[in-house]
DNA sequence: CTCGTTGTCAACCAATCGGTTGACAACGAG
DNA sequence: CTCGTTGTCAACCGATTGGTTGACAACGAG
């Protein structure tokens, strides 16, 4: 159905009150009642909402007589803070290599200056 | 258009080829074309995904005669980690507490241990 | 057993998304 | 100026999304 967990991940996370409902979680465990209390919609949406979250792996639900109390499992946000992690570097690590050529770089070759001048004919 | 920054930076990196594109952005920048090529889908659709990042703030584009080279603005991720450490940090604070209050709890008073065990009698 | 509470499932709807094709703008080369 | 290259814009299409309402399952209380 879903394509790899990253995306599911992610894409969980786009939606404001998805965020939200993350907030409030990482608060404490809270039945669906409690979590759609704040907000302007039905109930089922909401349960729409934590099923997108339970399959990104999010969050968790147990069963407590008729009650479905949430839970958030924090885990998985390592997996977007590896992969973040990892470009930021790459990008970060990049930029310095790039200053380290422009050091180095001798004031008789510039090549291809950036800058938008008119070259006088 | 779009809601919140944070919300376009998640559903942007929630596609799996446009973070593909962003991990080859951070090996250095590219063209339109480069991005491209990797992917088995025409240039329009790749220039759309482009205008998702760059919409979200993870990429920026100059002009270069007629070509367009892509570039990775790396700041944006603090925004994401700064978010994701905020909640990660708060359920895991939590979840120490609950662990000292279970450690101080005396044994005469187990009302709802969330441990799934089968507890011998 | 019946009733109220809590929550999910199913069907439907408008809006958005990722893809397509076709037209065309911007620019350098000939 | 004309042509090829590079890329964007616009219109369209099918699938997904976030919301709705209605029905109903699961459970405790009376």
């Amino acid at each position: 159905m879903a394509a790899d967990a990253l995306s599911q991940v992610f894409s969980a996370l786009a939606d404001p009150t998805r965020r939200d409902m993350v907030a409030r979680l990482a608060v404490g465990d809270a039945t669906v009642n409690e979590l759609a209390a704040p907000y302007d919609v039905s109930l089922q949406a909401v349960s729409k909402h934590l099923k997108v979250l339970e399959d990104a792996g999010l969050v968790s639900r147990s069963r407590e007589a008729q009650r479905r109390p949430v839970h958030l499992e924090a885990q998985v946000f390592d997996l977007m803070t590896k992969w973040i992690e990892r470009y930021r570097r790459q990008a970060e690590e990049r930029y310095r290599r790039l200053d380290d050529v422009l050091a180095a770089m001798p004031d008789d070759v510039p090549p291809m200056p950036p800058t938008p001048e008119g070259p006088p004919t």
